[in-house]
RNA sequence: GCAGGGGUGGUCGAGUGGUUAAUGGCACCGGGCUGUAAACCCGGCGGGUUCACACCCUACGUAGGUUCGAAUCCUACCCCCUGCA
């Protein structure tokens, strides 16, 4: 009953780079993968229909243990059959831990070995979140792909700061590891799917990697996860305030020593050429809000760079936000349309400003899927930092 | 015609003798956003010279006046609103 939560495939290499297929209870997911984040059960401003169209084709979005456990509660969600179920996205979904919380919401938090103490960002009360805490969620959420309880420290944490942490992060990932395999075993899993012969397929792990940008905690904090075993590893903590350098030698030493059998996933990162770099360091799942919350703020990503929307230049402009881009937006829609929408405040703007980046994003991976396959990404690579660095007209 | 109220920077609106080129809001211009406390946040916003410090013009309906000093006080005029004729 139990098979592999998920089945990873090499398809082909260049350099570090891989391209590959993630199979998992919910669909298969080629990789190198952008994943859109909808962190409370939504991509902000976008419908599910939006992101199952050709012109986005979505295979895997976020949702977020912490927010959703708050509100509308985990218990809410598994009454309601599961995020699949009570989203209605039938595709594969990833839940962060809400160990990312553990930074953004500082000043809300208090760490201790147990757990982490939340004062709700809603409506300030007292919560606690532990491994324990974030499976359970994560098993009622029913995500396909759950990911372990660690602690995000600041990228410029001192080395002192990293190791105790990533020592923290290590001991979660056990108890996270535990618990999640009693839920399993237990049938906690409200993301099951039912067919004709039972039940198929169940959730997978993914471990985090931590020791901020420091070389030798990163080996030491991935060798530490790799010993306990998961189904694909991630490399937290980077993108968070640390120089963009650091952060592409903290990858480029990391990645090409985490398992070569199981996926690898660089989180929260980021900028299309960001994508691209980490790629070529042997990354093959990303996700960010970048394309949806700068949409939401008027920045549109395009093939020559950042268009912000609301600047004058655009106001009688009727080329299309990239003249490129096949993406519904820009078959439709003008800059000076777009530009009009936002500069009145219409929500239009966002959702088609959303739309339109994450056609960007996903529209970039599958040139990058693509061009590792033909064995053209190190002239892709070269000439998408050339064009994206080259400045709207 | 009489009585009362009022005319301030793109706009609305504070300010009623002295750090006032003039508080705020909006509009406008620009920037930021990387496992979402974000349809948010930050900066600029009379003109000119300067990399900058700074300096010089022009401004609170118009024209005069009082004063060391006026958007603020006085006089006349113009315009708007309300009420009475």
């Amino acid at each position: 009953m139990t098979e592999t939560a998920l089945d990873w495939q090499t398809l082909a290499r260049e350099g570090e780079a891989r391209a590959g297929v993630i199979r998992t209870r919910r669909g298969a997911i080629e990789t190198p993968v952008f994943m859109p984040v909808g962190t409370l059960g939504s991509v902000k401003g976008v419908r599910f229909e939006a992101l199952e169209a050709p012109d986005l084709d979505a295979s895997i979005i976020l949702g977020n243990t912490y927010h959703l456990w708050l509100r509308p509660g985990a218990e809410v969600v598994r009454a309601c059959g599961g995020l699949h179920e009570f989203t209605g996205w039938p595709r594969a979904i990833l839940t962060d831990s809400g160990g990312f919380q553990v930074f953004s919401l500082s000043d809300l938090r208090r760490v201790s070995e147990n757990g982490v103490e939340f004062r709700s960002h809603v409506d300030g009360r007292l919560c606690f979140l532990s491994p324990e805490v974030s499976m359970e969620v994560q098993a009622a959420l029913g995500s396909d792909i759950v990911m372990a309880f660690d602690e995000c420290l600041p990228g410029r944490a001192t080395h002192d700061a990293a190791r105790a942490s990533l020592e923290l992060t290590a001991r979660w990932a056990r108890r996270s590891r535990v618990r999640f395999d009693e839920l399993q075993r237990d049938g906690a899993d409200a993301g099951q799917i039912q067919n004709a012969d039972g039940v198929t397929g169940r959730q997978a792990l993914f471990g985090i990697v931590q020791g901020a940008t420091h070389l030798d905690l990163r080996r030491e904090s991935l060798a530490r996860t790799v010993e306990i075993g998961f189904d694909g590893y991630a490399i937290g903590g980077l993108s968070v305030g640390e120089e963009k350098e650091v952060m592409y030698e903290t990858v480029e030493h990391v990645a090409p020593l985490m398992p070569a059998e199981r996926p690898r996933y660089l989180m929260g990162v980021g900028t299309p050429e960001d994508l691209v770099e980490c790629v070529a360091r042997g990354v093959d799942m990303f996700d960010c809000v970048m394309p949806t919350r700068n949409g939401r703020n008027g920045q549109a990503f395009t093939s020559r760079g950042r268009l912000n929307i609301k600047n004058s230049r655009w106001t009688t402009d009727a080329r299309p936000l990239d003249e490129p881009c096949a993406c519904s937006v820009c078959r439709r829609h003008s800059r000076a349309y777009l530009r009009h929408l936002f500069m009145a405040g219409e929500m239009l703007a966002a959702v088609l400003l959303s739309h339109h980046n994450l056609a960007f994003f996903l529209d970039t991976m599958r040139r990058v899927r693509q061009a590792i396959r033909s064995g053209e990404f190190a002239r892709f690579r070269r000439e998408f930092l050339v064009r994206t660095g080259s400045g709207v007209e």
